[in-house]
DNA sequence: CTTGACTCTGTACCATAGTCCAGACTGTAC
DNA sequence: GTACAGTCTGGACTATGGTACAGAGTCAAG
């Protein structure tokens, strides 16, 4: 058996608010643990994981749902193969259009950082024509 | 000098709420607009791609003040071009980083995708592994 | 010159994703 | 055994990003 934790220290791992993860746990983000006699959560390793994920999903723009959906993908044993196929193939395309969406936004970036000298006003700085793409994936 | 639009043929163009169109106007995502004698809002084509700009940031997980400061990076004629240069160099590390996560996230999906192959049920499902990694970026 | 669609401002409302607090109980170090 | 930090539940509050009226004025086709 793996170390275990209370929430601040699961909070103070994974690097967000206590309250958080009651809220996940209240939406089904994170799964009821289990509790000590006096009613206080415990936590083991993969609970960190768990949220690390949650929070890395946040910041590439998946909703707490398309989480959720993700995270039923990844753990729920219930699910039955081919319909985890299925809904893996739907969540694919959609993550290549935001890498896609991105490496636009990068070499835009990219580009401006390299050609622009910094020294001087601005006004025929590539930047302006070189955003002009990134919209129109 | 280009087409013109009104709002509501804005909002068609861009697919977005008019509502959203003022909001961000208020905002200071779009700039104020021209206006005719009956204070109708008047658009160019400009307008069409900044808008798309915003919509896209926002898939990217973006928040409307990151999208605000890209957008000043893109068009802000008063910023020197040292300036736009220290800026663009900070978020193209974040950029990149979203584009490694995504890649994690797109393998794995594609991974599970392939490997399983649709029939019975899962348990030892490539998933499970294979999304662990996805946190630790 | 009327009719129906469009736009104006301002304000109210909504969903999502938290965050905070009160009042009570628990854990632990001294 | 008493401080003092940590945790409990439940509910209130906040920030962000919109969305939806209401009531008044405008546009353009017939």
């Amino acid at each position: 058996m793996g170390t275990t934790f209370s929430i601040g220290k699961l909070a103070q791992q994974a690097q967000v608010n206590i309250d958080t993860i009651r809220f996940y746990e209240r939406r089904g983000l994170l799964p009821e643990p289990a509790r000590r006699a006096s009613g206080y959560r415990v936590y083991n390793a993969d609970t960190v994981d768990r949220l690390r994920f949650i929070v890395h999903g946040k910041e590439l723009g998946f909703s707490l749902a398309e989480i959720s959906d993700l995270l039923t993908l990844k753990v729920d044993p219930e699910t039955s193969c081919g319909a985890v196929k299925l809904r893996a193939d739907a969540k694919i395309s959609s993550v290549r259009e935001k890498i896609e969406a991105l490496q636009m936004i990068e070499q835009a970036l990219t580009k401006l950082s390299s050609e622009c000298h910094g020294a001087g006003p601005r006004g025929d700085c590539p930047i302006i024509h070189a955003l002009e793409f990134v919209g129109e994936a």
